[in-house]
DNA sequence: CGTACCGTTGAGGTGAGTCAAAGTAAGTGG
DNA sequence: CCACTTACTTTGACTCACCTCAACGGTACG
């Protein structure tokens, strides 16, 4: 379970600022209202516990480049991802950096060191300005431990998450280039795409080329390259990191008949 | 979490035989004596649950290539592998098979697919006669609700397994094959190697080509191409599924300092 | 003794990596 | 506002690791 996307750093941010979690602007509304709040629905918390974690809660934003935590660092609770999207980076084999995975709005991140109780093997990366809330272990240890309901409800949406979206980018990997790179943009498409009358997909990547390829195993040119074999055959049009396509039907269906 | 590679049918083995789960020869030992006792440790199970757990456990055997669950199945609790080896399997974008991982004593299996209630989205394949037990459903779930370190201890196996062993596999998919052989041997070699004086090591492959050549996302003849070079270089020497490493160090230096 | 499958080796083709260069966009300072 | 820097993107030419196809030896099994 878990896979190795986990983490958990200890002020993460650190690199941005020492400014606290805390410090930072709470939106609006003070009650929790990420990626953990659907797994608190039915769940019968007593006012104090559910005020305990809000309490706890940190909130930052986090600029484009920043690391919300780093590989090695020692878990200290729970991330999650309200808006923007953040990039999962770890080293392989022979140490050099490679994508794993996209975490987005509702998703959370940190998971596998926190319950583990092991550093992190990953590197979080803001890709765009985000806003990232944050529950401290020892809370939500004891929230878990006293809601046994509130436990199976987040391990559920943890099962969930990874069972679909682009986890799946990485079983793909022995694919050719192309068609990883129409799982991809189905991935995206189906999360930020805009779907305008006639049925044509805009999606605004917020991935340079060269992340786009760490995650499908590939090399920024061959990524370019595919792309414009894709407009070639008027399959998709690329104006930078914004991709149209104009049959989204038609594209995805050379991933089913993969006859060039 | 749970990555993809979960799983937990019904009942699973159907292909084999009609044979329910208790009707096995269960071992000596009536006690739980899997990955999940690792779990129950420290936990202050009354007499009863502990009982429950017990009595409801099924055991099994199964010979190489029987299937103990299958894609698309409905979870119907979790497997533990107490002795062979057990590959998972997952359909890929274009729906051809492609090896996730290999579970081995000690192991888990079906646990996203049970905490996600959704379907398996693996196949599980006994590569050798396997000694597997399943605890069905509904005691797991109630026990993790009635005692939380359990399900914490749960977890953090879960979180663990996948943080470290074969799960890497995957993640190792940009590099040349020898060099992912290389890091499948290491890992084969420290859950299945013996040690003879001297230093080198003997490894004996459950899988075969076709097998190995799927968990590295590769083709047969590039695994036994790049194992006759290894052969060449005087790294290991291979008998078949028998693969003797004479001088560990310098095979897994090339790990670190890929200069061919 | 044939059938079937696994494993190995060879020959040939190709997808994608590497290297290099030009084009584009974004930020910086005068 | 415009040079200048810097980084990202795209394209081309070349190379090579791996795939494909095919043949052959070995082993198991009926």
């Amino acid at each position: 379970m878990f896979h190795n996307d986990d983490s958990g750093a200890i002020c993460a941010g650190a690199e941005k600022s020492e400014k606290n979690w805390r410090t930072q602007l709470v939106p609006k509304c003070a009650h929790v209202d990420c990626g953990i709040q659907s797994c608190m629905r039915d769940v019968p918390f007593r006012t104090a516990d559910k005020a305990l974690l809000e309490r706890s809660m940190g909130v930052r934003n986090f600029d484009r480049g920043d690391k919300i935590f780093s590989e090695g660092v020692a878990s200290s609770g729970l991330y999650c991802v309200r808006s923007g999207l953040v990039l999962l980076n770890y080293k392989d084999a022979i140490r050099s950096d490679k994508a794993l995975r996209l975490v987005g709005p509702g998703d959370l991140m940190g998971y596998r060191s926190l319950f583990a109780d092991e550093p992190h093997v990953t590197t979080a990366e803001a890709l765009t300005v985000c806003n990232i809330c944050f529950f401290p272990k020892t809370p939500i240890i004891r929230l878990t431990d006293t809601y046994p309901l509130f436990s199976r409800m987040l391990f559920r949406k943890l099962a969930r998450d990874r069972g679909s979206r682009n986890g799946l980018v990485m079983r793909e990997q022995h694919l050719p280039i192309k068609l990883r790179l129409i799982h991809f943009l189905r991935m995206m498409e189906k999360q930020y795409g805009i779907t305008s009358r006639g049925g044509a997909v805009c999606v605004q990547l917020p991935l340079m080329r060269r992340q786009i390829a760490s995650l499908l195993s590939a090399r920024p040119e061959s990524v370019a390259r595919a792309i414009t074999e894709l407009e070639r055959e008027g399959l998709a049009v690329a104006n930078g990191r914004n991709i149209t396509i104009p049959n989204p039907r038609a594209l995805y269906h050379m991933l089913d008949s993969n006859d060039e």
